[in-house]
DNA sequence: AATGAATGAGCTTTCATTCAT
DNA sequence: GATGAATGAAAGCTCATTCAT
């Protein structure tokens, strides 16, 4: 296949891609119809169908998009992410993670609406779509192998923070309950590191 | 108005939520018409509206009974909640609500999908519909009242505890990812003791 | 039958035409239902049906009476109505009711949307509803034979005025065009006085 | 785009207008439904809607069409209207255009259901909806232009002849009340040479 | 006479999907 | 590959009318 077609295909992909994110987080999912989508998006409606089975399958491919967009850019601002202590790296990563959707309230909406269970833990458990692409889960194995603490159930520890954070990060951006993102952060920093207290190994760290 | 009239008139509205609830669950919100509704509730489509204004209505109602019901069927299942330690009695409510809804499936399902930020928290948050019916905030403030330990901020810290229970819980349950219930409940405790210790005010009790 | 049944009975149809004219005139015939005219009206719904057979038999009555207030309030104006120069009195009258309608514009809407030929000539031939009520065809054959002069088809002549004058002031009064109702009246008189002094017997009159 | 596809989507068009009118004459509008529509003009209920907004889209569409085509057919039976008399045109205007509406009443009811305030003057002032269509107003401009005969406020004078010959016309085919076309043409043609002479400039003329 | 809960036919409108061009 | 006209099922909602109380 030539690659002018492939790149014609590329652009209407992610033309379709932009449009429905756009329509979805100002109408919401169930108020946008194909017929909106192709539209606005500069394409046919039958042309809709040639590159996505529905409504759905797009959406699904939309939040595995943004969900690695937002935690792999979180991840590129770590300074010397295989040599810091992994506590301060995990928080700086929650940090940022929240800050980017405090200020950018449609995706965190996005993103919540449609991860019910936990924004976080499914991306991060969520293998690459494009197989190209780096994958985060891989990328923290690392980040615990390089640490010089050795932790008990990384899994379950990682999953009791992800969840912890995604779902009282979301309550605070979202409806300031029971205190704003900024109120919330120091209660975070402790609950998170006493989890990781927890796990951490004893007698590990020379 | 004669007791007759509305009895029947608590008879429709119950055989709609009802009815409603078996659909939601087995199909789910978006592919349950309110003529399946009416039709199965074995009323006329003309009176769901004069019993609820449309779908997200009876939606909205039957969520806050049924979350009212799961609450409170917990706490009183507690023995002497007034005078046991607060740990002991919010590990006893959290094992007993992840408990039940670890055996009712649907109930999980419909209650996570539509409370998407913290099965618990908009629960004990949200006052009491009916206004004979208790409310569970101001019981659990009750609980904190007569326990002889003071908190720190015991909103941020029920918080806290509230949306890691549910979010871990509901991904436990549903999934068993990345352990099932059984498997999550002592990393739960350890955790919630945790938190509840990290809130305790020092040189508090006896 | 009791005079106080029969003094609620009115109250209750002058209760539910008030109302009705307010909604019709406020969102129109077609989005009024009968339940709104019954719940604002402080009846129940099945009383309606005891007073009216439906909305139309309803806004029939309306018409009529709106209507025949409208021309006897006019005509109740004119000063010796029966001695003055006829083509006086029909100008005064087509000036009041103008007026009248110019300043009620809900009114003028209500009474054209719903006779659209000719506002006047259906007042004016139809017999009044309450028998009791003055009969504005016979008064102005009254006023006719009063006159000194003699006119040839008085009916047809009346009827040229009436259609002529409402139509032009429905037009002048509802959308100014092509002038407002101050612009229009002295074309008016002019074709009115034509009109009659065509009709006029030649050698009638000293 | 393909002349072909153009074709069907006219033929769509017209059938669609064709049994609406059908359907709005016998039936009238508030019982014509937009199913009744589609299923007799041979297309499903969704193809309605690519080709109006509503049933009074459609209305108004054929108000315009019916209107112009009324007014035209009349105009183009004229003889030498740029040099008869203007008078004499008139009458014939308003003669034909009465005899057609006589011998269609549907057409006659259906226009004066819906354009209340005089069915001549909206016709007339109305600009054609399809640019390419002869606007009927420019062409009594330049009858009165052609004419030898200077009237003055020749706007008001049209207005006075046409909404009292559309009025009584109505009254007079519609009801024969109080007399019928036959008898309401000598009576008319007398008032609106009437008129005409009120308005004619005095001195013109040669 | 008055009520108002219940009905269910009937309406408008949307929209995913198909398929001839 | 791309188009967009056509479809028709399906949904939400209204409301005149009835009738047991």
């Amino acid at each position: 296949m030539p690659t002018k077609v492939q790149l014609k295909k590329q652009q209407k992909t992610d033309s379709l891609l932009t449009t429905a994110y756009k329509l979805f987080t100002e109408r919401g999912i169930a108020n946008t119809s194909i017929a909106d989508i192709s539209e606005k998006a500069g394409v046919a409606k039958g042309t809709f169908y040639l590159y996505f089975k529905d409504k759905y399958d797009l959406r699904d491919r939309l939040i595995a998009k943004k969900a690695h967009q937002l935690v792999m850019a979180a991840y590129h601002k770590l300074k010397d992410p295989m040599n810091a202590p992994l506590e301060d790296s995990v928080i700086a990563l929650t940090d940022d993670i929240l800050d980017t959707l405090n200020k950018d309230r449609p995706l965190m909406n996005f993103l919540s609406k449609n991860l019910s269970s936990g924004v976080f833990n499914r991306i991060v458990n969520a293998p690459s779509i494009n197989c190209d692409e780096e994958d985060f889960r891989q990328i923290f194995m690392e980040m615990l192998a390089h640490s010089q603490i050795h932790y008990r159930d990384p899994d379950i520890m990682l999953f009791l923070i992800i969840e912890m954070t995604s779902a009282t990060g979301h309550s605070a951006i979202m409806y300031r309950d029971p205190v704003d993102l900024a109120g919330l952060k120091p209660h975070l920093h402790t609950a998170i590191r006493n989890i990781m207290n927890e796990y951490r190994e004893k007698g590990t760290e020379s």
